[in-house]
DNA sequence: GCGTTATGCAACTTCATGGTTGCATCTTAC
DNA sequence: GTAAGATGCAACCATGAAGTTGCATAACGC
């Protein structure tokens, strides 16, 4: 696909936020707070092989995607996802396999004439 | 997430996915023979920033995370989609939001008694 | 056979990412 | 008000990923 032509806008919006899932570590961050609900970072990092700071991190990348967000309360932070951008990654998923199923058809349709 | 419990499987099998798919190049690659069928690196290139060893190596990484796979057919190696790894992340990406809304249900219920 | 086209292989550069440690700051609980 | 707990900030390191260039090889077409 050329820089220039349809679609690439949305190419563009979803890659980052597949970028931010494709990490393990964040990716089990994002199983823990479905699993468990809103959690505060000190808690997601017991239970990560990582430190508070990576955690951090990687919470800090999970919300310029926009898949999670965070509420201070005292003296804690607390973090919770954001269902959207995920949703909009799986519907962007069905799209293009969509789109695949319909190029076969294409295909075959034109081997056939 | 501890590295042992449950669930842990999963998430080291869907990121490689996500991490394939979380590239611009990559996505565009994807999108571009979701819309026009099977293509070869020569025509694949065609249409991309890059260089066709970019390209190359991008197809190889989509190879590995089983999103893409290759045919020679005579002095070119032709490459379509393989829609069971896309899929089986769109269902990842449900089963998350789906214990996510049952982890906030039961927040509700543990504040309300 | 020979030029052209399509791809493969390998070395190399650059830069982002994941991770760490050390110290500062801010709340809260007594 | 003071100690302990939760987080913020910054410097730093190591590795891998993305991209390039240059050359080698293999398959067509005529």
């Amino acid at each position: 696909m050329s820089p220039h032509s349809a679609g690439w806008r949305e190419v563009s919006r979803a890659a980052p936020v597949f970028a931010a899932l494709g990490d393990e570590t964040r990716l089990a961050l994002v199983a823990r707070l479905s699993s468990d609900g809103p959690l505060s970072i000190t808690r997601l990092t017991a239970g990560s092989a990582v430190t508070r700071q990576a955690v951090t991190k990687h919470l800090d990348v999970l919300a310029m995607a926009g898949l999670v967000s965070d509420v201070r309360r005292g003296r804690e932070r607390i973090w919770e996802l954001e269902l959207e951008q995920m949703e909009a990654a799986g519907a962007y998923l069905e799209h293009v396999s969509k789109r695949w199923d319909e190029a076969l058809d294409r295909l075959k349709q034109f081997v056939e004439e």
